[in-house]
DNA sequence: CGGATCGTTGACAGGTATCAATGCTGGTGG
DNA sequence: CCACCAGCATTGATACCTGTCAACGATCCG
C-alpha cells in the first residue's frame, strides 16, 4: 500500500538543518542544541496518488509535514459516503492529534506526488519539554490548523455552489508560484469538499471553462482571478 | 458592555485548588509546585445574556474557560451577516488563538448566564515551559477545540436542514443533566450555526413541535431523542 | 398598554439533488 | 500499434428543497 521511500537513516541532524523550507516547518526555530535532544530518526520520503498517509485506524505515533504536494484529510459518513475535511500542502502539518495520544480524526490521502517529514511523536513531547523555541512553533501550528478548519468547512461551504467552486479555486492557485495557475480536484473530490453533488461540481467546472474564467490543462487549471474574485463577493 | 463581576483578588491558589470543575479544566492536572509558579491573578466571573467575553479587536491577553453556561463564537461577513462558527460549553476553552500572539478569531458572546474563568497568556506560557502536566492538558484542549470545528462546522452544516436541527438538538441536550432536555437558540441563532435562513429554522422547528417530537419551554426544549436519532441517521 | 422583537406561516422562484444517459480519456492487453 | 474498457466528466429532465419577500401573530418589557 504504502510505497516509504525511506532515503537516509536519521544521521542526527544534518538533513533537518540544511531542510530546504525549513522557514515553514515545525522545526523553524531549533538550534543545534535542541536537535542534539532528538534521538529517533525523522524520515522524509514520498507517496504517489491516491497513497494513504495515515488513517484513523493507524496507531498515531508520527506526525506529518508536508514539504510539497497536496494531500486530502477525509472524513467517511455512516452511509458510505465521504467528506473532505480539508487540504494541506507545503508547510501544513497533518496528524496532530496523535499528540494527544487519540487516533488520527481522518484518512490522509494524497491527491499528487507529496513529499514527507515524518516525525515521531515521542520526540516532540520530549521537545515540547525542553525547547521554548518548539513550544511556540507547535502552538502556531495548532493556530493554523484550527483557522484551516474554520476556512475549509466554513467560507468554503458557504453560499452558492459557483461561489464555492470559485473560492476553491482561488484558495488552490494562492500557493502557486504560478499565480494563476492551480490545482485542478476532480469533480468528485470538489464536491466533497465543498459539500455539492459531483454533478454540480461539473456543470459549474464546465461553464467556467465555457465562459473562458478557467482554462483546463492536466490537473492543472489557468484561472481568471478577477472575475472569480468578483463572482466570490457577488 | 461588560459587566465583570469579579469576586475576589488572586490570593495565590486555593480558588483554583478547590475549583468544583476542576477534572474538567485546564489546571487539571496541576500540583501544588506548579501553582506556586503562577503570578498574576486568575479571575473568574459571570456574564449575562448578549455580553461579550473578547471579540476580535480585545488585546488577545487570556484564554477562557467556561465553567458553565453557553457562548456563541460569531464570525462576521463583509456584508454584514454573520455566521456562529461553533459553541462553547461547560469545560471548554474559547481564545486560544491568544497563546499565538495573534488577535482572537471571533466575537464570543453569551447565549445564557455563563460562568467564566479569566486565565492570562502569560501564565500559560510560563507553565507550559515548567510543567509537563500543563503540556498535557494544553495539548488536549487545542485538540478538542479541532474536533469541535469539525463537529460544528462539518456535521452540523451536513444534510438537509431538517437533519441538521435534529443533529443540533440532540448534540445541545448531551451535556445535560437532564438527558432530554436542550437549550433551545433563537431561530436566527440557529440559522446562522446550520448554515440556512431564519424562515427555514422556524419552520422546521415548529413543524416538530406540531410533530411532538419537541416540546418548547421558556428557553428550553425537551427532545424525543429517538425520532431525532432517526431523522439524523434517515 | 403599546411598541419592539421574535417567531410563524404563505406564495413563489430559483438553485441543487437526483436519476439517467452519453461523451471523453488514459491505460491495458492483444 | 490499435481497439477496448473502466473510470471520469458532461449534460439533460425533473422534482424537491430552501431562499426570498411579505404579512401576520405572539411575547416580552418598559
Amino acid at each position: 500500500m504504502k510505497s516509504e521511500q525511506i532515503h537516509t537513516a536519521w544521521d542526527g541532524n544534518e538533513k533537518c538543518l540544511n531542510c530546504g523550507i525549513r522557514h515553514l516547518v515545525l522545526f523553524a526555530d531549533l538550534n543545534q542544541d535542541d536537535f542534539n535532544l532528538i534521538h529517533s530518526p525523522i524520515n522524509d520520503y514520498d507517496i504517489t496518488v491516491g497513497e494513504t498517509l495515515y488513517q484513523e485506524t493507524t496507531p498515531p505515533q508520527f506526525i506529518y509535514t508536508i514539504r510539497s504536494g497536496l494531500v486530502k484529510l477525509v472524513h467517511y459518513l455512516p452511509n458510505g459516503n465521504y467528506r473532505i475535511v480539508r487540504l494541506l500542502q507545503q508547510g501544513d502539518v497533518g496528524g496532530m492529534e496523535a499528540l494527544n495520544e487519540t487516533p488520527y480524526m481522518h484518512h490522509a490521502i494524497a491527491l499528487e506526488k507529496t513529499e514527507i517529514c515524518r516525525i515521531p511523536v515521542v520526540e516532540i513531547e520530549t521537545l515540547s519539554q525542553k525547547s521554548p523555541r518548539l513550544y511556540k512553533q507547535l502552538t502556531a501550528r495548532w493556530k493554523k490548523v484550527l483557522s484551516d478548519a474554520d476556512m475549509f468547512l466554513g467560507d468554503l461551504n458557504a453560499g452558492s455552489a459557483k461561489k464555492r467552486v470559485a473560492n476553491l479555486l482561488l484558495y488552490l492557485s494562492r500557493s502557486k508560484s504560478n499565480e494563476n495557475e492551480s490545482f485542478l480536484l476532480s469533480r468528485e473530490d470538489m464536491g466533497a469538499l465543498l459539500g455539492i453533488t459531483t454533478e454540480t461540481a461539473s456543470r459549474i467546472t464546465a461553464e467556467f471553462k465555457r465562459e473562458g474564467v478557467i482554462q483546463l490543462l492536466k490537473h492543472k487549471v489557468v484561472i481568471d482571478r478577477q472575475t472569480l474574485q468578483d463572482i466570490v463577493a457577488s
